[in-house]
DNA sequence: TAATTTTATGTTAAAATATTGAAAGTTTTT
DNA sequence: AAAAACTTTCAATATTTTAACATAAAATTA
């Protein structure tokens, strides 16, 4: 995943341009339909499309029809663009899943703003990812690099080194780590809890020691200065 | 400041015992409101509160309303609960220093990790610290620091300089202590204690006279000026 | 000051807990 | 359906902590 391509739908051609200026100069790829056909076609056509965003007034297909589609396959972010004053359904949008709407005319802050909110949430940019000791942990993508190299863990080993990442130099219990990472009505060996942390601490390689033993009471993740 | 205080605004009371049961069950204290003017009251009656979390929409004083009354007195952490599809005014939000925006509906793990990344931001977690003649006690951590050195200490050696600590200036006898650290089904020598004080005393260094002897009692633990 | 009581300390045995490797049980993938 | 990957359990081993004991040292009292 390199950079993020946005579909932009809008039958009048200077919206599109203007739309995809502002995004352009963001960083993001775009693509652009004239209609919702070409939309739908376009949206087949490119697998890895991350975004769309739809003007609602359109002629023949409008986007609510294109939105109601787009569904039918797929959970992709969808912004709305109304026009101002145009009266907004959002009973309508919320059952078709509409993440955002933006009016117009809008600020170019306001467009890139909400794009970049949208995609920060459904992780699909890598805003959340967490730092320590040279060990980077990107939850969007469940990976993990060490010293920029990527390191392959399993589902609960990920979910085991986040948690510890997370709570970096506090002491965390058995009994706590259970209730995290396991889920609250796990009622399995706390000595699970051990095989995890060695196999960790063995995938880490030297930053495993990172994962301090606490006798007694559990484990510590912390990074000496 | 023993667990941090989230005041909930919502009111819909069904979505403010939503939150409560999350962040209860993760360790947090959490004051309900279910409107503007009763989370002012609450927020000025708690000088404590470490954190907002605010419904966007509800009657009479919605949520930016709010926002801007607490921000006119205190920069406390403020997340906004927006519904999905709502317009989301993100310049507005910057302005008034919003921390952050959760979506209806939202999962536990989002709204928690988010708490939690919030006040380690701000540094409202890991502040619990106890001191005492230069020896620094971070329970969270279970760590202790001399002159900022870390000392490494057993469980009950910890347990130990804690309940010292915590009751400086103290004669503690043989019973309290073994009362105290120790279970109070424990049915060993006290002698026992006489083992770990020299431990303590031997690893505090210097400062391991801070631990005074009183004769045909106990020990207590002072810092001479 | 000597006798008595209490505490300090070093050593050691016992207990508790952690680590590890292997195997059994699950779930997911092919 | 078989294979692979993952999770969990188990048991042996290693490690650390805790408690006990014996003796030395210190404090108290007669």
């Amino acid at each position: 995943m390199d950079i993020l391509k946005i579909l932009v739908v809008d039958d009048e051609s200077r919206m599109r341009k203007l739309v995809r200026d502002f995004l352009v100069k963001d960083g993001y790829g775009v693509l652009e339909a004239e209609d919702g056909e070409q939309a739908m076609d376009l949206f087949y056509e490119n697998k890895d499309i991350s975004m769309l965003i739809l003007d609602v007034m359109m002629p023949r297909m409008d986007g609510w029809q294109v939105c109601r589609e787009i569904r039918q396959v797929s959970q992709v972010p969808i912004i709305m663009l109304t026009a101002k004053g145009e009266e907004r359904d959002e009973l309508l949008g919320f059952e078709l899943g509409v993440d955002e709407y933006i009016s117009k005319p809008f600020s170019p802050k306001i467009l890139v703003a909400r794009v970049g909110a949208i995609l920060r949430r459904t992780n699909l940019i890598n805003g959340e990812q967490k730092e320590a000791g040279g060990i980077l942990l990107n939850e969007a993508a469940h990976e993990v690099k060490i010293d920029g190299k990527p390191v392959e863990l399993s589902y609960k080993e990920f979910e085991l080194l986040d948690y510890f990442i997370t709570n970096r130099g506090v002491a965390l219990s058995r009994e706590k780590i259970l209730n995290h990472v396991w889920d609250y009505d796990y009622f399995g060996d706390a000595r699970t809890i051990d095989t995890h942390v060695k196999k960790l601490r063995s995938k880490l390689g030297k930053k495993g020691n990172y994962i301090k033993t606490i006798w007694g009471m559990g484990y510590k993740f912390e990074v000496e200065e």
